[in-house]
DNA sequence: TTGACCTGGATTATCGATAATCTACCATTC
DNA sequence: GAATGGTAGATTATCGATAATCCAGGTCAA
């Protein structure tokens, strides 16, 4: 929600960040603003209006005169984002524990269903879409509306990419772990919840064991 | 540090945050491109970065072909904002507590005298600037970037205006309630640190008990 | 009266072109 | 040979103008 607007330079700039996301755009690589304006079929102005956003994302960094390049995003940059996020889910689902509806609970349990099969049929594209869907559930539930657009700035979906290539993860447990968070939400502990959240955040801020 | 940038479109950026800032632009006061423009001596395209900019800080709002607004900032808006600041703060203190050095931790000793004088003489304007820079040292303090610049967004220099006006806070209180940060800084204590600081944050989202 | 529909003026979104600045390379000097 | 300075090409920052869209207010039919 929200940043569904229909102009020129935010079809730019969400393609762009989707391709700094899959990979097709790596990192240290020149943005030139006439050879991306020349690929869109636009001009300059649509392309540095989405530059200077990805920007504020902190996708890419530029510097006056000198262009842009995509962000540089290494382990320790990971790691930071997941350790805010955990304080920032934690903060939301003490919060939303005291206000979700049943129906709310309910669709969440049906994310969690959803990502178990995925995990199971090893489908790790459908898991890492689900398990965003449930952590921006629990955002958005908070009705912290603040909160949610801070979460949304840190792009997890450019970081999920990367986190679901590991190997040494265990993915149905951490569907199941998963559940456990609902189980809290519904029974109204948002504590429990919070700190399930935030250990699971911190849980991959820390680098993967093999390299 | 990072934005200090010297293109038309970051000066105009600047100040027109630092008039929302005092005031000077209100909220709800609409934000017409080529108005701003004229007043700069310069065309509509740095203005428009400029009003993106403002807009992903969250300054401004807008939407496609109807232009920019001050964003109004209701009290939800801040209440919003200091329970994500303790959200953070937490997170910062927790980690800054085990990587503080001597230095550092005298530092933030001197920052809370000086609140404390401000609070004795009854100086808001010092008091509120000596906050701001008490709780910068502790989010730098964490080595976390991503956090800061999280942080930096959220612009507590708007907010600490409006809730420096406020007559029903004990502020030499709250000077000796940052030492209690410091000593369970200095004693290793991050737990305790961040607690404190998120329960203080938490007082400020608070409605104004009056009104 | 009321509501759908149009029209004019204002404003934003985009364009194409120019000015300002950077970078890499080469010549020149010591 | 190394350092300095200058020049050409590439790229960004800005401009002025045009196209697209919105909004207020009026017109007309029922």
């Amino acid at each position: 929600m929200g940043s569904e607007r229909s102009c020129l330079s935010d079809h730019i700039r969400r393609e762009l960040a989707r391709r700094i996301l899959d990979g097709t755009l790596k990192p240290g690589e020149r943005l030139v603003e006439m050879r991306i304006a020349a690929e869109f079929g636009s001009s300059q102005a649509p392309v540095r209006e989405a530059l200077r956003e990805l920007e504020s994302m902190r996708l890419v960094e530029g510097s006056p005169y000198k262009g842009a390049r995509v962000r540089r995003v290494d382990e320790r940059d990971t790691a930071e984002a997941y350790r805010i996020r955990g304080a920032l889910e934690r903060l939301a689902a003490e919060t939303a524990a005291a206000a979700m509806t049943p129906p709310e609970l309910e669709a969440l349990r049906g994310v969690v269903e959803a990502m178990t099969d995925a995990a199971r049929a090893d489908d790790r594209e459908g898991f890492a879409r689900r398990d965003l869907e449930f952590h921006r559930a629990i955002v958005a539930a908070s009705g912290n509306r603040t909160l949610a657009h801070v979460w949304e700035s840190l792009a997890f979906e450019t970081r999920t990419r990367l986190t679901v290539l590991r190997d040494d993860l265990d993915w149905p447990a951490i569907a199941a772990w998963h559940a456990r968070v609902v189980e809290a939400l519904e029974s109204g502990d948002g504590a429990t919840a919070g700190r399930l959240l935030e250990e699971h955040a911190r849980s991959f801020a820390t680098p993967t064991p093999g390299g």
